[in-house]
DNA sequence: TAAAAAAGAGAGAACGTTCTCTCTCATTTA
DNA sequence: TAAATGAGAGAGAACGTTCTCTCTTTTTTA
Protein backbone atom coordinates (compact mmCIF):
# COMPACT_ATOMS: atom_id res chain seq x y z
CA UNK A 1 0.00 0.00 0.00
CA UNK A 2 1.45 3.39 -1.31
CA UNK A 3 1.07 6.66 0.21
CA UNK A 4 -1.73 9.15 -1.11
CA UNK A 5 -0.32 11.72 -3.55
CA UNK A 6 -1.08 15.20 -2.40
CA UNK A 7 -1.48 18.33 -5.31
CA UNK A 8 2.14 19.99 -4.62
CA UNK A 9 1.26 23.76 -3.29
CA UNK A 10 3.52 26.39 -2.97
CA UNK A 11 2.70 27.84 0.61
CA UNK A 12 3.20 31.56 -0.63
CA UNK A 13 0.48 31.34 -2.58
CA UNK A 14 -2.27 31.43 -0.10
CA UNK A 15 -2.24 34.55 -0.26
CA UNK A 16 -2.37 36.01 3.00
CA UNK A 17 0.44 38.57 2.47
CA UNK A 18 -1.69 41.47 4.28
CA UNK A 19 1.29 42.19 6.87
CA UNK A 20 3.72 44.45 5.93
CA UNK A 21 7.55 43.29 5.36
CA UNK A 22 9.57 46.23 6.25
CA UNK A 23 13.50 46.63 7.33
CA UNK A 24 15.83 44.22 8.45
CA UNK A 25 13.15 42.61 11.04
CA UNK A 26 11.81 40.86 7.71
CA UNK A 27 15.10 38.90 8.21
CA UNK A 28 14.49 36.85 11.44
CA UNK A 29 10.78 37.92 11.57
CA UNK A 30 9.68 38.29 8.28
CA UNK A 31 7.55 36.59 5.47
CA UNK A 32 10.62 33.92 4.22
CA UNK A 33 10.93 33.19 8.07
CA UNK A 34 7.39 32.65 8.93
CA UNK A 35 7.35 30.25 5.79
CA UNK A 36 9.92 28.55 6.30
CA UNK A 37 8.78 27.71 9.48
CA UNK A 38 5.33 26.63 8.07
CA UNK A 39 7.73 24.47 5.28
CA UNK A 40 9.40 22.87 8.32
CA UNK A 41 5.92 21.91 9.88
CA UNK A 42 4.32 20.73 7.00
CA UNK A 43 7.46 18.70 6.75
CA UNK A 44 7.26 17.46 10.35
CA UNK A 45 3.36 16.09 9.64
CA UNK A 46 3.76 14.72 7.12
CA UNK A 47 6.70 12.50 8.16
CA UNK A 48 4.83 11.68 11.35
CA UNK A 49 2.17 10.40 9.39
CA UNK A 50 4.12 8.33 7.05
CA UNK A 51 6.19 7.48 10.61
CA UNK A 52 3.15 6.27 12.10
CA UNK A 53 1.92 4.59 9.03
CA UNK A 54 4.82 2.39 8.53
CA UNK A 55 7.70 3.21 11.19
CA UNK A 56 10.62 4.81 10.66
CA UNK A 57 12.58 2.27 8.58
CA UNK A 58 9.47 1.80 6.33
CA UNK A 59 8.49 4.73 5.53
CA UNK A 60 10.79 6.34 2.83
CA UNK A 61 11.74 9.75 1.54
CA UNK A 62 9.93 9.49 -1.44
CA UNK A 63 6.20 8.62 0.92
CA UNK A 64 6.97 11.84 3.26
CA UNK A 65 6.97 13.99 0.11
CA UNK A 66 4.00 12.75 -1.10
CA UNK A 67 2.76 13.35 1.65
CA UNK A 68 3.47 16.22 1.92
CA UNK A 69 2.92 17.67 -1.34
CA UNK A 70 6.58 18.32 -1.90
CA UNK A 71 9.41 17.53 -4.32
CA UNK A 72 12.71 15.93 -2.80
CA UNK A 73 14.59 18.96 -3.83
CA UNK A 74 12.32 21.06 -1.77
CA UNK A 75 12.41 18.85 1.26
CA UNK A 76 15.87 18.34 1.35
CA UNK A 77 16.18 22.22 1.63
CA UNK A 78 14.69 22.23 5.02
CA UNK A 79 15.76 18.81 6.50
CA UNK A 80 19.25 17.88 5.73
CA UNK A 81 18.76 14.25 5.97
CA UNK A 82 16.01 11.37 7.38
CA UNK A 83 17.89 10.84 10.05
CA UNK A 84 17.38 14.53 11.42
CA UNK A 85 13.75 14.42 10.81
CA UNK A 86 13.39 11.41 12.70
CA UNK A 87 15.41 13.03 15.73
CA UNK A 88 13.11 16.15 15.96
CA UNK A 89 9.95 14.16 15.79
CA UNK A 90 11.08 11.73 18.71
CA UNK A 91 12.62 15.12 20.85
CA UNK A 92 8.61 16.60 19.76
CA UNK A 93 7.02 13.57 21.00
CA UNK A 94 8.87 13.20 24.16
CA UNK A 95 8.73 16.73 24.99
CA UNK A 96 4.85 16.56 24.35
CA UNK A 97 4.72 14.19 27.05
CA UNK A 98 7.02 15.85 29.94
CA UNK A 99 4.88 18.76 29.28
CA UNK A 100 2.09 16.74 30.51
CA UNK A 101 4.10 17.03 34.17
CA UNK A 102 3.88 20.89 34.01
CA UNK A 103 0.57 21.06 34.58
CA UNK A 104 0.73 18.82 37.31
CA UNK A 105 -1.28 20.27 39.96
CA UNK A 106 0.65 20.94 43.28
CA UNK A 107 -2.57 20.51 45.69
CA UNK A 108 -2.46 18.68 48.89
CA UNK A 109 -4.17 15.60 47.44
CA UNK A 110 -0.76 14.02 45.62
CA UNK A 111 -2.43 11.05 44.85
CA UNK A 112 -4.87 12.73 43.16
CA UNK A 113 -2.49 14.71 41.41
CA UNK A 114 -0.57 11.58 40.17
CA UNK A 115 -4.36 9.86 38.88
CA UNK A 116 -4.61 13.38 36.90
CA UNK A 117 -1.28 13.65 35.61
CA UNK A 118 -2.08 9.29 34.72
CA UNK A 119 -5.07 9.90 32.94
CA UNK A 120 -4.15 13.36 31.54
CA UNK A 121 -0.72 11.16 29.93
CA UNK A 122 -3.25 8.03 28.74
CA UNK A 123 -5.71 10.57 27.02
CA UNK A 124 -2.85 12.20 25.01
CA UNK A 125 -1.34 9.26 24.15
CA UNK A 126 -4.46 7.06 23.16
CA UNK A 127 -7.46 9.87 21.54
CA UNK A 128 -5.53 12.59 20.09
CA UNK A 129 -7.10 13.99 16.73
CA UNK A 130 -4.91 16.20 15.90
CA UNK A 131 -3.77 14.31 13.16
CA UNK A 132 -5.62 12.76 10.78
CA UNK A 133 -4.40 9.33 11.51
CA UNK A 134 -5.59 6.72 13.87
CA UNK A 135 -6.70 8.06 17.32
CA UNK A 136 -4.05 5.81 18.86
CA UNK A 137 -1.42 7.59 16.80
CA UNK A 138 0.27 9.22 19.22
CA UNK A 139 0.55 5.73 21.43
CA UNK A 140 1.73 3.97 18.05
CA UNK A 141 4.81 7.00 17.76
CA UNK A 142 5.53 6.42 20.97
CA UNK A 143 6.50 2.30 20.43
CA UNK A 144 8.41 3.64 17.51
CA UNK A 145 10.45 6.08 19.06
CA UNK A 146 11.16 3.59 22.24
CA UNK A 147 12.28 0.71 19.55
CA UNK A 148 14.15 3.61 17.67
CA UNK A 149 16.19 4.41 20.81
CA UNK A 150 17.32 0.66 21.37
CA UNK A 151 19.70 0.94 18.69
CA UNK A 152 20.05 4.70 18.24
CA UNK A 153 22.34 6.74 20.58
CA UNK A 154 20.72 9.97 19.15
CA UNK A 155 17.24 9.27 19.98
CA UNK A 156 18.30 7.45 22.96
CA UNK A 157 20.19 10.48 23.91
CA UNK A 158 16.79 12.81 23.29
CA UNK A 159 14.56 9.87 25.65
CA UNK A 160 17.22 10.37 28.12
CA UNK A 161 16.92 13.62 28.27
CA UNK A 162 13.13 14.31 28.83
CA UNK A 163 12.84 11.19 31.04
CA UNK A 164 14.92 12.65 33.25
CA UNK A 165 13.33 15.85 33.52
CA UNK A 166 9.88 14.28 34.26
CA UNK A 167 11.75 11.86 36.92
CA UNK A 168 13.13 15.04 38.85
CA UNK A 169 10.04 16.95 37.79
CA UNK A 170 7.93 14.38 40.02
CA UNK A 171 10.88 13.30 42.19
CA UNK A 172 10.05 17.32 44.04
CA UNK A 173 6.89 16.72 43.93
CA UNK A 174 7.18 13.70 46.20
CA UNK A 175 9.61 15.22 47.84
CA UNK A 176 7.61 17.85 49.09
CA UNK A 177 4.44 15.85 49.45
CA UNK A 178 6.61 13.26 51.99
CA UNK A 179 7.55 16.08 53.91
CA UNK A 180 3.90 17.41 54.11
CA UNK A 181 3.43 13.59 55.44
CA UNK A 182 0.95 13.08 52.05
CA UNK A 183 3.44 9.75 51.30
CA UNK A 184 4.41 6.86 53.90
CA UNK A 185 8.08 7.94 55.23
CA UNK A 186 9.32 4.27 54.23
CA UNK A 187 8.29 4.86 50.52
CA UNK A 188 11.61 4.99 48.28
CA UNK A 189 10.72 7.93 45.85
CA UNK A 190 13.25 6.59 42.71
CA UNK A 191 11.59 3.44 42.87
CA UNK A 192 7.95 4.67 42.78
CA UNK A 193 8.51 7.34 40.79
CA UNK A 194 10.00 4.45 37.86
CA UNK A 195 7.43 2.37 38.97
CA UNK A 196 4.57 4.96 38.57
CA UNK A 197 6.17 5.63 35.39
CA UNK A 198 6.29 1.77 34.31
CA UNK A 199 2.68 1.43 35.09
CA UNK A 200 1.38 4.14 32.55
CA UNK A 201 4.03 3.72 29.71
CA UNK A 202 2.21 -0.12 30.28
CA UNK A 203 -0.81 1.01 30.04
CA UNK A 204 -0.29 3.20 26.94
CA UNK A 205 1.72 0.23 25.41
CA UNK A 206 -1.62 -2.22 25.67
CA UNK A 207 -3.49 0.81 24.53
CA UNK A 208 -6.73 0.46 27.10
CA UNK A 209 -8.88 2.81 25.38
CA UNK A 210 -8.23 1.26 21.73
CA UNK A 211 -9.29 -2.09 23.48
CA UNK A 212 -13.05 -0.69 24.91
CA UNK A 213 -11.46 0.35 28.40
CA UNK A 214 -12.52 3.57 28.96
CA UNK A 215 -10.62 6.53 30.25
CA UNK A 216 -13.02 6.79 33.48
CA UNK A 217 -12.45 3.04 34.40
CA UNK A 218 -8.63 3.71 34.77
CA UNK A 219 -9.21 6.03 36.95
CA UNK A 220 -9.81 3.86 40.07
CA UNK A 221 -6.74 1.52 38.76
CA UNK A 222 -4.57 4.60 39.07
CA UNK A 223 -5.63 5.69 42.17
CA UNK A 224 -5.34 1.86 43.70
CA UNK A 225 -1.81 1.63 42.22
CA UNK A 226 -0.47 5.10 43.64
CA UNK A 227 -1.63 4.78 46.59
CA UNK A 228 -0.06 0.90 47.23
CA UNK A 229 3.34 2.99 45.90
CA UNK A 230 3.06 6.07 47.89
CA UNK A 231 1.54 4.49 50.91
CA UNK A 232 2.42 0.94 51.15
CA UNK A 233 1.27 0.68 55.01
CA UNK A 234 -2.18 2.13 53.91
CA UNK A 235 -1.92 5.41 56.40
CA UNK A 236 -4.40 7.65 55.46
CA UNK A 237 -2.43 11.69 55.09
CA UNK B 1 28.66 -0.85 11.60
CA UNK B 2 28.34 -3.86 9.70
CA UNK B 3 27.81 -7.58 10.34
CA UNK B 4 30.78 -9.54 11.70
CA UNK B 5 31.49 -12.74 8.82
CA UNK B 6 31.54 -15.75 9.94
CA UNK B 7 33.79 -19.14 8.32
CA UNK B 8 30.98 -20.73 5.81
CA UNK B 9 30.66 -24.50 6.89
CA UNK B 10 29.03 -27.08 5.76
CA UNK B 11 26.97 -28.90 8.74
CA UNK B 12 26.82 -32.15 7.29
CA UNK B 13 31.29 -32.45 7.33
CA UNK B 14 30.70 -32.28 10.82
CA UNK B 15 31.09 -35.92 11.00
CA UNK B 16 29.14 -38.01 13.43
CA UNK B 17 27.10 -40.28 10.82
CA UNK B 18 26.91 -43.09 13.06
CA UNK B 19 23.19 -43.48 13.27
CA UNK B 20 22.49 -45.96 10.54
CA UNK B 21 20.82 -45.16 7.66
CA UNK B 22 18.06 -47.39 7.09
CA UNK B 23 14.28 -48.07 5.95
CA UNK B 24 12.02 -45.13 5.46
CA UNK B 25 12.21 -43.25 8.60
CA UNK B 26 15.35 -41.90 7.34
CA UNK B 27 12.93 -40.09 5.27
CA UNK B 28 11.25 -38.26 8.26
CA UNK B 29 13.86 -38.68 10.95
CA UNK B 30 17.09 -38.94 9.39
CA UNK B 31 20.14 -37.14 9.02
CA UNK B 32 18.12 -34.97 6.38
CA UNK B 33 15.29 -34.03 8.28
CA UNK B 34 17.79 -33.26 11.65
CA UNK B 35 19.94 -30.82 9.47
CA UNK B 36 16.89 -29.26 7.79
CA UNK B 37 15.97 -28.22 11.66
CA UNK B 38 19.22 -27.29 12.75
CA UNK B 39 20.15 -25.20 9.81
CA UNK B 40 16.81 -23.51 10.34
CA UNK B 41 17.51 -22.86 13.78
CA UNK B 42 21.06 -21.63 12.86
CA UNK B 43 18.89 -19.25 10.20
CA UNK B 44 16.65 -18.04 13.52
CA UNK B 45 19.47 -17.56 15.87
CA UNK B 46 21.20 -15.13 13.34
CA UNK B 47 18.19 -13.10 12.45
CA UNK B 48 16.86 -12.81 15.85
CA UNK B 49 20.85 -11.04 16.69
CA UNK B 50 20.58 -9.12 13.76
CA UNK B 51 16.79 -7.90 14.56
CA UNK B 52 17.95 -7.25 18.07
CA UNK B 53 21.03 -5.18 16.82
CA UNK B 54 18.70 -2.99 14.04
CA UNK B 55 15.24 -3.56 13.93
CA UNK B 56 12.87 -5.71 11.71
CA UNK B 57 13.94 -3.35 8.66
CA UNK B 58 16.92 -2.20 9.83
CA UNK B 59 18.78 -5.57 9.45
CA UNK B 60 18.85 -6.85 6.09
CA UNK B 61 18.88 -10.32 4.42
CA UNK B 62 22.68 -10.15 3.96
CA UNK B 63 23.47 -8.88 7.61
CA UNK B 64 21.44 -12.37 8.29
CA UNK B 65 23.77 -14.40 5.62
CA UNK B 66 26.69 -13.29 7.38
CA UNK B 67 25.66 -13.74 10.72
CA UNK B 68 24.84 -17.00 10.30
CA UNK B 69 27.47 -17.77 7.98
CA UNK B 70 25.21 -19.02 4.85
CA UNK B 71 24.85 -17.76 1.36
CA UNK B 72 21.57 -16.19 0.30
CA UNK B 73 21.14 -19.29 -1.94
CA UNK B 74 21.36 -21.46 0.86
CA UNK B 75 19.23 -19.38 3.52
CA UNK B 76 16.29 -18.91 0.69
CA UNK B 77 16.12 -23.16 0.69
CA UNK B 78 14.81 -22.45 4.57
CA UNK B 79 12.62 -19.72 4.97
CA UNK B 80 10.87 -18.35 1.73
CA UNK B 81 10.94 -14.37 2.05
CA UNK B 82 12.43 -12.19 5.58
CA UNK B 83 9.02 -11.87 6.31
CA UNK B 84 8.42 -15.68 7.22
CA UNK B 85 11.75 -15.43 9.56
CA UNK B 86 10.13 -12.00 11.11
CA UNK B 87 6.87 -13.73 11.77
CA UNK B 88 8.49 -17.25 12.93
CA UNK B 89 10.70 -15.25 15.70
CA UNK B 90 7.45 -13.18 16.76
CA UNK B 91 5.63 -16.14 17.53
CA UNK B 92 8.45 -18.06 18.89
CA UNK B 93 9.37 -14.80 21.46
CA UNK B 94 5.45 -15.07 22.01
CA UNK B 95 4.85 -18.33 23.21
CA UNK B 96 7.69 -17.74 25.07
CA UNK B 97 6.03 -14.86 27.30
CA UNK B 98 2.85 -17.00 27.39
CA UNK B 99 4.91 -20.12 28.33
CA UNK B 100 5.94 -18.45 31.53
CA UNK B 101 2.33 -18.40 32.38
CA UNK B 102 2.16 -22.57 32.74
CA UNK B 103 4.82 -22.70 35.04
CA UNK B 104 2.51 -20.73 37.72
CA UNK B 105 1.69 -22.23 40.57
CA UNK B 106 -1.91 -23.24 42.07
CA UNK B 107 -0.66 -22.50 44.83
CA UNK B 108 -3.72 -21.34 47.61
CA UNK B 109 -1.80 -18.02 47.78
CA UNK B 110 -3.07 -16.09 44.51
CA UNK B 111 -0.52 -12.70 45.31
CA UNK B 112 2.25 -15.09 45.59
CA UNK B 113 1.75 -16.61 42.51
CA UNK B 114 1.10 -13.34 40.52
CA UNK B 115 4.63 -12.01 41.61
CA UNK B 116 6.20 -15.06 41.05
CA UNK B 117 5.25 -14.99 37.52
CA UNK B 118 5.78 -11.20 37.46
CA UNK B 119 9.34 -11.76 38.58
CA UNK B 120 9.94 -14.57 36.62
CA UNK B 121 8.65 -12.82 33.15
CA UNK B 122 10.79 -9.63 33.88
CA UNK B 123 13.59 -12.38 34.47
CA UNK B 124 13.20 -13.99 31.24
CA UNK B 125 13.14 -10.81 29.18
CA UNK B 126 15.66 -8.96 31.24
CA UNK B 127 18.44 -11.12 32.01
CA UNK B 128 18.12 -13.90 29.28
CA UNK B 129 22.07 -15.28 28.40
CA UNK B 130 20.75 -17.44 25.68
CA UNK B 131 21.57 -15.40 22.85
CA UNK B 132 25.56 -13.77 23.09
CA UNK B 133 24.35 -10.29 22.95
CA UNK B 134 22.87 -8.16 25.34
CA UNK B 135 21.40 -9.49 28.46
CA UNK B 136 18.17 -7.62 27.94
CA UNK B 137 17.77 -8.61 23.84
CA UNK B 138 14.46 -10.61 25.01
CA UNK B 139 12.68 -6.70 26.20
CA UNK B 140 14.09 -5.16 23.16
CA UNK B 141 12.97 -7.52 20.68
CA UNK B 142 9.61 -7.43 22.45
CA UNK B 143 9.65 -3.98 22.18
CA UNK B 144 10.55 -4.23 18.43
CA UNK B 145 7.64 -7.02 17.96
CA UNK B 146 5.11 -4.99 19.79
CA UNK B 147 6.48 -1.87 17.54
CA UNK B 148 5.91 -4.12 14.29
CA UNK B 149 2.37 -5.49 15.19
CA UNK B 150 0.89 -1.84 15.33
CA UNK B 151 1.60 -1.98 10.90
CA UNK B 152 2.07 -5.55 10.27
CA UNK B 153 -1.64 -7.52 10.75
CA UNK B 154 0.28 -10.81 10.41
CA UNK B 155 1.89 -10.10 13.75
CA UNK B 156 -0.79 -8.63 15.10
CA UNK B 157 -2.87 -11.66 14.99
CA UNK B 158 0.57 -13.29 16.05
CA UNK B 159 0.49 -11.16 19.27
CA UNK B 160 -3.31 -11.43 19.65
CA UNK B 161 -3.18 -15.30 19.82
CA UNK B 162 -0.65 -15.51 22.81
CA UNK B 163 -2.06 -12.73 24.78
CA UNK B 164 -5.60 -14.13 24.62
CA UNK B 165 -4.04 -17.17 25.81
CA UNK B 166 -2.39 -15.29 28.94
CA UNK B 167 -5.74 -14.18 29.31
CA UNK B 168 -7.65 -16.98 29.48
CA UNK B 169 -5.04 -18.72 31.70
CA UNK B 170 -4.63 -15.83 34.36
CA UNK B 171 -9.09 -15.43 33.77
CA UNK B 172 -9.32 -19.07 34.87
CA UNK B 173 -6.78 -18.88 37.80
CA UNK B 174 -8.10 -15.60 39.11
CA UNK B 175 -11.84 -17.04 38.84
CA UNK B 176 -10.78 -19.96 41.09
CA UNK B 177 -8.91 -17.89 43.31
CA UNK B 178 -11.95 -15.38 43.81
CA UNK B 179 -14.61 -18.83 44.46
CA UNK B 180 -11.99 -19.86 47.22
CA UNK B 181 -12.04 -16.14 48.82
CA UNK B 182 -8.49 -15.27 47.84
CA UNK B 183 -9.55 -12.69 45.70
CA UNK B 184 -11.94 -9.66 46.83
CA UNK B 185 -15.33 -10.31 45.28
CA UNK B 186 -15.65 -6.88 43.51
CA UNK B 187 -12.86 -6.84 41.40
CA UNK B 188 -13.33 -6.79 38.16
CA UNK B 189 -11.18 -9.63 36.56
CA UNK B 190 -10.99 -8.69 33.37
CA UNK B 191 -9.51 -5.50 34.28
CA UNK B 192 -7.61 -6.67 36.73
CA UNK B 193 -5.53 -9.14 34.09
CA UNK B 194 -5.34 -6.30 32.20
CA UNK B 195 -3.83 -3.79 34.49
CA UNK B 196 -1.61 -6.74 35.70
CA UNK B 197 -0.08 -7.47 32.35
CA UNK B 198 0.27 -3.63 31.93
CA UNK B 199 2.45 -3.30 34.60
CA UNK B 200 4.65 -6.06 33.85
CA UNK B 201 5.19 -4.96 30.38
CA UNK B 202 5.81 -1.32 31.32
CA UNK B 203 8.30 -2.75 33.76
CA UNK B 204 10.26 -4.54 30.76
CA UNK B 205 9.84 -1.79 28.35
CA UNK B 206 11.25 0.77 31.21
CA UNK B 207 13.88 -2.26 31.65
CA UNK B 208 14.13 -1.79 35.13
CA UNK B 209 17.72 -4.83 36.09
CA UNK B 210 19.23 -3.24 33.56
CA UNK B 211 19.20 0.62 35.19
CA UNK B 212 20.13 -0.57 38.93
CA UNK B 213 16.88 -1.83 39.76
CA UNK B 214 17.84 -5.49 40.94
CA UNK B 215 14.51 -8.52 40.71
CA UNK B 216 14.74 -8.82 44.36
CA UNK B 217 14.19 -5.17 44.83
CA UNK B 218 11.21 -5.45 42.06
CA UNK B 219 9.05 -7.49 44.33
CA UNK B 220 7.57 -5.65 47.46
CA UNK B 221 6.79 -3.73 44.36
CA UNK B 222 4.53 -6.84 42.42
CA UNK B 223 3.24 -7.07 45.89
CA UNK B 224 2.19 -4.13 46.24
CA UNK B 225 0.61 -3.44 43.10
CA UNK B 226 -0.78 -7.07 42.88
CA UNK B 227 -2.45 -6.79 46.01
CA UNK B 228 -4.16 -3.61 45.96
CA UNK B 229 -5.46 -4.71 41.96
CA UNK B 230 -6.65 -8.25 43.48
CA UNK B 231 -7.96 -6.84 46.85
CA UNK B 232 -8.72 -3.20 46.66
CA UNK B 233 -10.62 -3.39 50.03
CA UNK B 234 -7.33 -5.11 51.47
CA UNK B 235 -9.14 -7.72 53.30
CA UNK B 236 -6.88 -10.55 54.35
CA UNK B 237 -7.96 -13.52 52.64
C1' DT C 1 27.09 -54.63 -4.56
C1' DA C 2 28.68 -51.27 -8.21
C1' DA C 3 27.18 -47.88 -11.36
C1' DA C 4 23.74 -44.56 -12.66
C1' DA C 5 20.34 -41.31 -11.67
C1' DA C 6 18.00 -38.15 -8.78
C1' DA C 7 17.59 -35.04 -5.15
C1' DG C 8 19.40 -31.92 -1.77
C1' DA C 9 22.26 -28.22 -0.29
C1' DG C 10 25.10 -24.27 -0.82
C1' DA C 11 27.87 -20.46 -3.10
C1' DG C 12 27.88 -16.34 -5.23
C1' DA C 13 26.80 -13.51 -9.15
C1' DA C 14 23.13 -11.01 -10.88
C1' DC C 15 18.30 -9.17 -11.24
C1' DG C 16 15.00 -5.53 -10.85
C1' DT C 17 13.47 -2.45 -7.46
C1' DT C 18 13.75 0.98 -4.05
C1' DC C 19 16.44 3.71 -1.14
C1' DT C 20 18.52 8.35 0.33
C1' DC C 21 20.25 12.17 -1.36
C1' DT C 22 22.16 15.59 -5.16
C1' DC C 23 22.18 18.25 -9.15
C1' DT C 24 20.43 21.31 -12.65
C1' DC C 25 17.48 24.44 -14.09
C1' DA C 26 13.18 27.07 -13.94
C1' DT C 27 10.24 30.14 -11.21
C1' DT C 28 9.03 33.25 -7.52
C1' DT C 29 10.00 36.77 -4.20
C1' DA C 30 12.06 41.01 -2.14
C1' DT D 1 18.11 41.78 -10.47
C1' DA D 2 19.94 38.97 -6.89
C1' DA D 3 18.55 35.65 -3.74
C1' DA D 4 15.53 32.22 -2.39
C1' DT D 5 12.73 28.37 -3.54
C1' DG D 6 11.05 24.37 -5.81
C1' DA D 7 10.48 20.59 -9.39
C1' DG D 8 12.05 16.56 -10.94
C1' DA D 9 15.45 13.72 -13.15
C1' DG D 10 18.68 10.70 -11.70
C1' DA D 11 23.16 8.99 -9.42
C1' DG D 12 24.86 5.46 -6.79
C1' DA D 13 24.27 2.29 -3.20
C1' DA D 14 21.59 -1.14 -0.90
C1' DC D 15 17.68 -3.87 -0.81
C1' DG D 16 15.13 -8.62 -1.12
C1' DT D 17 15.14 -12.23 -4.07
C1' DT D 18 16.35 -15.48 -7.89
C1' DC D 19 19.33 -17.79 -10.88
C1' DT D 20 22.85 -20.95 -12.35
C1' DC D 21 26.13 -23.89 -11.27
C1' DT D 22 28.86 -27.18 -8.28
C1' DC D 23 29.32 -30.55 -4.93
C1' DT D 24 27.45 -34.10 -1.83
C1' DT D 25 24.23 -37.53 -0.40
C1' DT D 26 20.59 -40.64 -1.19
C1' DT D 27 17.94 -43.69 -4.00
C1' DT D 28 17.34 -46.58 -7.88
C1' DT D 29 18.90 -49.74 -11.21
C1' DA D 30 21.63 -53.67 -13.09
Amino acid sequence: MTDQAMPRQTPAASSDDTEGSCCFVTKLFGKRARNREAQEERILAAATTCFIRSGFRGASMNDICSEAGMSPGALYRYFSSKEAIIEHICAQHRRESAEILDRMSSSNDIIEAVVKVGIEHVRHMSMDMSNNGPADASARLFIEVRAEATRNDAVAAICELHEGMMRERLIAAFTAAKEAGLIDPVVELELAVATLAAMGEGIILRNFPAQGVPLEALEPVFRALATAVLRPTNKQL
